[in-house]
DNA sequence: GTCTATACGGAGATAGAC
DNA sequence: GTCTATCTCCGTATAGAC
C-alpha cells in the first residue's frame, strides 16, 4: 500500500493480485468447456492451455494436477448452480415470486444456467466419475447438497424435488447426446425436446446454433 | 458339413464357429464393464484384454479399433434394453399385464436390466459422447428408438414417456455417482434413493454390495 | 485364432531460464 | 508469473511368429 508513487508503470495496489485471480477464473472457464466436450480422461492439459492461450506447463503449475483442475471445474459449476437456485429461493422468500411459480422459476434458472454448455457438461462428466475417489466424492456431495437445498430451503415435498431433479437429468441427457444440434426435423426428437424444455426450447436451440467458432 | 468323421477331436459342425461368437460376447461383456467404470477415453484396450483374459492386440484385432469396440458395446446395451422393453410390451398385448401396471412393469424391467452396472454405465458413457461423430450419432439414434418404442408400441401419451425417461435418467445419475455404494446412512441420500428406486431399492443396494471381487 | 515384440505418437509433469 | 525444453511413461495399433 505504501509503495504507491508517481510512477506511471506502478501496480495499482487495490488490484495488485487480481490478474492472477482473473486468469484463474478465465482458465477455469475454458477448462470447463473443454472438459465438458471431451470428458475428463479425453481432455489434455494442452487442449485447455490452447483454449486459454497459455502454455501447457503453466496450466499444470497453476492447479497442481489435471485431477485437481477438474475438481475445481466441478466446484465452480456446482457453485454457480447453488447461487442461481438460492437467488430464486430468496426472491420467493421476499414474496417477489409466488409459491405456485417457484418450481417453474427454478427450472427456468436451471435452463438459463446451462445455456453455458461447459457448466452443464462438466457437471455431467463429474457425475459419471463416481468410481474416482476424489472426484466421485465431490460429485455425490454436490448432488446431495442441491437436493437438500431445494427440499429444505425451497420447502418442497421430497418427491417433488425428486421429480424436479429427474426432469433436470433428462434435460442434461438430451443436451449431452447433442439432440438440439442434430435433430434435423426428426418428429420424435422435436416432440421430446418440446416436452422437456417447454417454453425455453427456443433458447436451447439458439444456444446450440450460436456457438462461438473454434479458433485453432 | 461333409467333413464329419469318426475323429474324436473333430469339431462339432453345428457349433463349428461358436467359440468365436462366444468369445466375442464374452469380451463385449467385459468391455462393457470396464468402459462403464472408467469411461471411453479413460479405458485402455489393455484393461479390457486383462478383464477378458486375452492379449491386448487380440482385442484390437477382433474389433478393429477401440472406437468400433465401444460402438458395439453400446449397440449391445441398447439391444438388451430394447429386448427387455419389448418383452414387457408383448406380455401387455397378450393381456398378461394389465394396462394400469404397464408403467410399473417397464420400470421394473429397467431396474432389473441395469443391475448389470456395465450395461447402464456404458450407456451413460455413450450418452455423453454426443460430440463424437460416430458414437454420438449412435447414442442419439438409440435414445430416440427407445422413446418411439415406448410411445408407439406402448401406446403411452408422449408426456408420460418423457416422464418415464426422466425418472430413468435420474436413476442412471444416482447410480453413476455411486450413491448406493457410498451413502453410509446419509438421510438425504436414503430418502432420495427410496423415492427413486421404490420397492426395488433392496435390489439396487444388494447389487452394490455383491460385486464380484477384482481378480488382478 | 492367438500370441510376443515393437513402432509411434502422444500426455502429464518437472527443471530451469527469463 | 510464465515460458521452453524435456523426461518418462503409457496406449493404440501393426508386424509377424506359431
Amino acid at each position: 500500500m505504501s509503495s504507491v508513487t508517481n510512477n506511471a508503470a506502478v501496480e495499482h495496489p487495490v488490484r495488485e493480485r487480481m490478474p492472477a485471480a482473473e486468469r484463474r477464473e478465465l482458465i477455469l472457464g475454458h477448462a470447463s468447456e473443454v472438459f465438458g466436450r471431451r470428458g475428463y480422461a479425453g481432455t489434455t492439459t494442452e487442449q485447455i492451455a490452447q483454449a486459454a492461450g497459455i502454455s501447457q506447463p503453466y496450466v499444470v503449475r497453476m492447479f497442481g494436477t489435471k485431477e485437481k483442475l477438474f475438481v475445481e471445474v466441478i466446484e465452480r459449476a456446482l457453485g454457480k448452480l447453488t447461487v442461481a437456485f438460492r437467488e430464486v429461493l430468496r426472491l420467493h422468500s421476499t414474496g417477489e415470486i409466488p409459491s405456485d411459480e417457484l418450481g417453474a422459476r427454478l427450472g427456468q434458472a436451471y435452463v438459463d444456467l446451462i445455456e453455458d454448455r461447459g457448466i452443464l457438461m462438466s457437471l455431467m462428466q463429474g457425475f459419471i466419475q463416481g468410481h474416482n475417489p476424489v472426484i466421485g466424492e465431490r460429485a455425490r456431495a454436490g448432488f446431495l447438497e442441491i437436493y437438500r437445498l431445494l427440499r429444505d430451503e425451497g420447502h418442497f415435498p421430497a418427491d417433488d424435488v425428486r421429480s424436479f431433479l429427474a426432469d433436470g437429468m433428462l434435460i442434461n441427457t438430451l443436451l449431452a447426446i447433442g439432440l438440439p444440434d442434430n435433430f434435423e426435423g426428426d418428429e420424435a426428437a422435436t416432440e421430446l425436446m418440446t416436452l422437456s424444455f417447454g417454453v425455453k426450447l427456443d433458447t436451447v436451440l439458439c444456444a446450440a446454433t450460436d456457438r462461438p467458432a473454434d479458433r485453432p
